[in-house]
DNA sequence: GTTGCCCATGACAACGGTGTCAGAATCGTT
DNA sequence: AACGATTCTGACACCGTTGTCATGGGCAAC
């Protein structure tokens, strides 16, 4: 009675396997292998016979089962394990990733672990179960010297946006301390001498890297330090809100910020538009977003190259599991550019 | 030399098996497995020492090779194909499956088709090769039928965002063609006649319902329907600038406009911008972004709930996955929110 | 001291493919 | 006609795990 329920002449839930399709050609199973998988040594007729009765079955290999006995055991699949896969800076690496992978026939598992260092370890043994053949790694957890013994056994890794440690693993990112001296030294030639810096959890490493190059542009600049300047740990853009609330509310508070990240500033911009701020405090981003140039005034940020990162860091990992690249080797930096659009030429005169 | 090359007691690129596991123990092969799958009658004093042996040689077992003789043959892994993983509509519902489905010991193959028919087929046959549960699919193709094979033999399939064809699969979705004619009425309540329809290729369900929607408006409110105004395949911001660009220099250009997705939402905002129009010409979008309140003014948008689609369609997957749901039925729709913020509520008097 | 039962265990086949190898069929030479 | 070389083919073992089943030992009941 379904309406569309097949004619029955197809057993339903019935799997086809190799045996099947060497059964109606007539064949041994190894001639439909061969046959498959280009190897040489089938007579034509024998083949048009196999690929009738594959196509008549509609039957497609396992590749579970075929990478099961493989020499090389190649799984053509890479894992990928980012902080959130919504984060649209993560997600503009997934998809440059997702695109050199698809042009290798390789596929992505891809998952997100919160910046939480746990998760990283449980999602990471979700991925390596499933054995993939290399994996692409933001990295949170204090250490990666967890990944060594399967690194030691052949597993391929690269981490992207961060420095690991305690393993060998190569890595792709911004020289996020350069990028946030850039960000600082532009406020301070604007004359600014109180600027605050709003940053994510410091065990992220580009939060702490931040850290440094606010430090090191302000000292070179032989401005004092002002620790209660340096907000830490924002990691939404509500924490980040409600912190620029707290500093524009203190003694005297900065006249200009910056932001560690894409939802750094959005909760930022969002607090100084409501205290009507916004024209009078400056303020520039790390990160570069869709619609900074939209907002009054656009935001100046200092902007990385995602989607740059992703694919050097796909390309890096296959040149490493094809053997073209050895399997450790140094940092590779990826330049940063600073996009002055008005936020960040605000003067400190405004406010004061 | 290698400051942390393995002391060389372990040799590289050696598989550990459960063989290996089973020697060091003392045991068989079998033992282990019950250990490891929690099975009863397994004396504690033969389960410490085969726990033992498989900390010490730090395996895991190969899921692969698990899942080929288990009785179900479940992969625990499902596939997602979307439009675009960086797409930020697109990743949020990424990201609310990813939560049910890690919760579920399940992984996500995720790959994108970049809104190309073609590439639903390819993308789909590189996920479906890896022999996964279930795929979560926004649609594309003009029919789905290619899959009925498949899903006949047992696949579970369910669509998100939009509605599939020529198949039997259930959809989580929003209704489209209400939150086009919500967005519309908005305008028409406010006193606008010339409203511009901005929206994406027609090949696309949603962009279709959405100009039905519109229709639906201006035919109920009896007002002129001008085919100037409906401009199509807009799958860019900057094709959306450009659109937008056109109309405000046609003879009697809109005082209104319906943009049909964030993309061109962003398009059309930054051409008001440039013409400075935005105080002048109302919009409303349809889906919400994270800047949309810190735009000048602030986006009216008919929001979209990513995350609750994702979230059911996850659940769906595997209620029917688990067999607690038939694996065909009808359409789901997830309820929209008209959010005004100013863009949407301004008058049709001010350009003219 | 048997008998019967249950618990613990491992040998073996199986999952769906690929690698190895030996044998059959075809062909060209001498 | 006999031979070797080459092409084609399938039987079989194997990949790393789980399902099935037989076996042996311990223990309670008779």
């Amino acid at each position: 009675m379904t309406p569309l329920s097949p004619p029955g002449n197809e057993p339903p839930e019935a799997r086809v396997t190799i045996r099947d399709v060497a059964r109606l050609a007539g064949v041994g199973i190894k001639t439909v292998s061969r046959v498959i998988n280009g190897e040489p040594n089938v007579s034509e007729h024998t083949a048009v016979r196999v690929r009738q009765a594959i196509t008549q079955l509609r039957w497609e290999p396992d590749i579970r089962a075929r990478n099961l006995r493989r020499a090389d055991g190649r799984t053509h699949t890479i894992g990928l394990l980012l902080g959130s896969v919504s984060n649209p800076f993560a997600a503009e690496m997934h998809r440059a990733i997702e695109d050199v992978a698809a042009n290798r026939g390789y596929a992505v598992l891809a998952s997100s672990h919160d910046d939480d260092p746990a998760r990283e370890g449980t999602a990471m043994a979700a991925i390596l179960g499933r054995r993939v053949d290399g994996v692409i790694l933001m990295p949170i957890a204090a250490s990666q010297a967890y990944l060594q013994t399967d690194i030691d056994r052949g597993l391929t890794v690269v981490c992207v946006d961060r420095e690991p440690s305690g393993a060998l693993i190569p890595s792709i990112r911004s020289d996020a301390r350069v990028a946030a001296s850039v960000a600082t030294r532009h406020l301070i030639r604007r004359g600014h001498h109180r600027i605050a810096l709003l940053h994510d959890d410091e065990n992220i490493w580009t939060a702490r890297e931040r850290r440094y190059g606010y430090l090191d542009a302000m000292r070179f600049a032989g401005l004092e330090i002002d620790e209660s300047l340096i907000v830490g740990g924002l990691s939404t853009p509500e924490l980040s809100g409600a912190a620029s609330d707290r500093l524009m509310r203190i003694q005297d508070p900065p006249t200009a910020l910056v932001c560690g990240n894409n939802l750094i500033t959005i909760g930022a911009v969002r607090t100084l538009q409501r205290l009507s701020l916004q024209h009078d405090i400056a303020l520039v981003g790390i990160d570069d977003f869709d619609t900074a140039d939209l907002i009054a005034p656009p935001i100046t940020v200092v902007a990385q190259r995602p989607s740059q990162i992703g694919r050097l860091a796909a390309d890096q990992l296959f040149a490493m599991i094809d053997g073209t690249l050895p399997r450790s080797g140094p940092p590779i930096s990826v330049p940063t550019d600073l996009i002055e659009r008005g936020s960040g030429e605000i003067g400190p005169g405004s406010s004061d």
